[in-house]
RNA sequence: AGGCCAGUAGCUCGAAUAGGCAGAGCAUCGGACUCCAAAUCCGAGGGUUGGGGGUUCAAGUCCCUCCUGGCCUGCCA
């Protein structure tokens, strides 16, 4: 149960596919941090994955544990954090139907993510009950835990705007419940894919938490840098260069002022950038393989689950006994 | 439940107004160029034409049937 002073944040992702280091400097490292200041519930969106996967939900089942090692590699602590698994938690189900029952269509239709869809019509095979009512069962997700924070990325504060509305409907409808959480937004640092463009699983041009490094050395080699530095005298432009950005990350500042002397006077060429990137970058990713491995084990992973399941729906549980109390139907 | 339209390479689509060698662009991969990458040029791979049956010397194309999706009409709640 709840301690008086405890703050809390709640937050999730879909297990759709391997974890990239997009999702490391833009999310993980923000719930690496959580955890030590605040009590963190963390959760694999399994049925969130199956808005987009339900022609073929088989493909989720294993990318459920793949996330949780991402995770723990990178730093995630199942001893400081509740990591959980919310198809395991029925009562995510529960609340997402009352919470439907509250919610006007046109705040859904009102949706970014569903007005884009839908007007350009790109994917038809999103037109379902299950992609327009997402956001309700996010706000199930977060709201059955109380939390005081979600973190954010600026783009998704519509969709906290959202969740923040149902529990002031429900706190008007049926009485005062649900706190609505407040936005942690977060400094995330922009790291463009391989290739210049978002980094992204569908566009292929993505480095993953757990790529080896035979894997890694031809991306690195091959990415993208900077268009106008045609020859090797030519001086570069880290600023318009696809590759300065890592740097930022997994260079320290020093090192990085080099770079950026060497690069713009052309002493060192992209070559020898990339190899200092590569040798960075492996620094950065062996403590994770390293961790991954500890953690390379399906009995180890379901425990976790099984461990963190328990404490989710003993928080879960005691909510929806107060939901159902304030509708009468607690039967 | 009935009617109409559609389904062809990973994606977008061609292949005459009575059947005649399944193609293009983008994407992918390889090569040239480049310090590397990008751009550009050259090259390659990739298909049970939704499934099955039929007509024919020959079917992406015509006929039957089934599946899937979309639109319209109806029925039940």
């Amino acid at each position: 149960m709840r301690q008086s002073g405890e703050k809390r944040v709640v937050s999730g992702m879909r297990p759709t596919g391997p974890l990239h280091l997009g999702h490391y400097f833009g999310v993980l490292k923000n719930w690496v941090k959580f955890q030590e200041e605040y009590t963190c519930f963390f959760f694999v969106a399994d049925w969130h994955a199956l808005t987009s996967e339900y022609a073929e939900p088989h493909g989720i089942k294993p990318f459920v544990a793949e996330l949780v090692k991402d995770w723990l590699a990178s730093g995630l602590d199942p001893e400081k954090a509740v990591i959980f698994q919310q198809s395991q938690i029925k009562e995510h189900a529960e609340l997402n139907l009352l919470l439907s029952m509250i919610t006007p269509l046109g705040w859904l239709e009102r949706n970014p993510t569903y007005k884009e869809i839908r007007q350009e019509l790109i994917s038809k095979d999103l037109n379902t009950h299950g992609f327009l009512g997402y956001p309700v069962l996010q706000a199930a997700d977060i709201l059955i835990y109380l939390p005081d924070f979600v973190p954010v990325g600026h783009d998704q504060l519509p969709q906290l705007e959202l969740t923040r509305e149902i529990a002031r409907r429900f706190n008007h409808l049926y009485g005062d419940l649900f706190v609505e959480p407040q936005a942690k937004l977060t400094v995330s640092a922009k790291l463009p894919g391989l290739d210049g463009r978002k980094m992204s699983k569908s566009y292929g041009n993505c480095i993953y938490l757990g790529d080896e490094p035979e894997a890694l050395r031809p991306k690195v080699m091959s990415m993208l840098t900077d268009t106008k530095r045609m020859r090797r005298k030519d001086p570069g432009d880290p600023e318009t260069c696809n590759l300065f950005p890592y740097h930022l990350l997994v260079t320290p500042e020093t090192d990085r002022e080099e770079i950026r002397r060497k690069c713009t006077l052309a002493e060192w060429g992209c070559v020898d950038c990339k190899e200092l990137m590569l040798g960075r970058l492996e620094e950065f990713l062996t403590p994770l393989r390293d961790r991954r491995r500890q953690y390379d084990n399906p009995e180890i992973i379901r425990e976790i689950l099984h461990t963190g399941n328990k404490k989710a729906v003993e928080e879960a549980a005691v909510i929806m006994e107060r939901v159902r109390e304030k509708l009468g139907f607690n039967f």
